[in-house]
DNA sequence: CGCCGCTGTCACGAAAGCGTCGCGCCGCGG
DNA sequence: CCGCGGCGCGACGCTTTCGTGACAGCGGCG
């Protein structure tokens, strides 16, 4: 029925009865986004949405997960999970398209694929590597995540809230200082290639990717 | 109640009792969220949500509504007025404290970007550095915002409190002399570009951003 | 089951800004 | 020429902000 409407509202929907059914869907072709039932059979939704978050194929892929009344106090563990909205049960075909946009637009923002080029430093979108000068750098997902945003968004300072919506996501809950700590993270990683200052700090504003000191 | 758990967050909420009250707060104080009841005594929340989306001084004011259950099938009509997010009654004080710093995270973007060049002097608002000809000037966060606001607003006086208010903002209490001395530094920062008699002041009056001596 | 990489949080210390004070100079009116 | 208010400026505590090491939790993997 769900399928059916949103068809109807010129989408391209693809039903998956489970978890398993629905991973080699996803392996098959990366969805826009997913609609994802409280209740799934065999695991609970949340949890398959945490997979969904751990795995580097859909960890930018927004989720609605669909719940039935009651289940709503469960709802900061969803947000924890990195869940993006919630359509509670029973939900008009209307609201559902509204939230759908809704997330869509929130959401859709830059593609992770692509080489960017910049200050020595060389990030392979596709591969998944990055690279100073002609030897690859050893690096973590956040850290990877972090450095790709910065060198798609240089010359410009963020602070850290914008970097947690725009690095973490926009439904993880984590500590503002927590930034500083990944910051480090990065510039220590860049360190033996003595490029830790393209990541600069503007004081009281955030953080800034630039290749002039 | 909620007002509690949100000062104890360290936020500073107004609390009205109805739409006129609020009205009158929002006259006094522009706030920079606004947390509605769905249910409002003489109208409808989501009616009065229209009206701050209407009228220009809350146009931008992030809006959240608190609903009870049952009410979540007319979220639609709540979204399309321009409502920011939901949270649905009963919440917990860390989701609402979450959803909150949520939409303050996304809406909270654009301000001072763009760029202002005047008098050999430029200032990136989005990178938020300061060139003088071609090389960046080294400037603290206050000097900065001064400088900023003496670029976009060039060739005019302006009153020790005037600045009091556009610079540190309506809200905090400093002497006036605390001004000067914030004068006397960006004077200072300026001055091995020998640019220092941009700031010029102006006897009994105040201080002035001018290019002509 | 134990090891290991990664993550988020905390605590501590260093550094940078910030606001205030006080002194002295300067311009202006008497 | 003198007095006075206005302003420049160096100095000094105090607060805020940031860097950094340490640590516990959590999966993943052998």
């Amino acid at each position: 029925m769900v399928a059916f409407a949103l068809r109807k509202a010129g989408m391209d929907p693809v039903h998956a009865a489970d978890a398993r059914i629905a991973q080699s869907a996803i392996a098959e072709r990366v969805p826009d986004m997913i609609l994802l039932d409280w209740m799934l059979p065999g695991m609970s939704g949340l949890e398959y949405a945490r997979r969904l978050r751990k795995e580097d194929l859909t960890r930018e892929v927004p989720i609605i997960m669909l719940t039935a009344r009651g289940e709503e106090t469960d709802r900061v563990n969803g947000l924890d999970a990195g869940v993006d909205d919630y359509v509670v049960k029973p939900f008009s075909a209307r609201e559902l398209i509204a939230r759908i946009k809704a997330v869509m637009r929130r959401t859709h923002g830059d593609e992770g694929d692509g080489v960017v080029e910049l200050g020595g430093l060389r990030i392979d979108g596709a591969a998944h590597r990055v690279y100073a000068g002609d030897q690859t750098v050893q690096i973590g997902p956040t850290e990877y995540r972090l450095l790709h945003f910065f060198m798609t968004h240089a010359e410009r300072v963020y602070s850290r809230s914008q970097l947690l919506d725009q690095v973490w996501g926009g439904s993880v809950y984590v500590e503002e200082r927590t930034v500083d700590v990944h910051i480090r993270r990065l510039r220590k990683t860049l360190e033996p290639y003595k490029l830790e200052n393209l990541v600069q700090t503007v004081r009281g504003a955030g953080y800034r990717f630039s290749v002039t000191p």
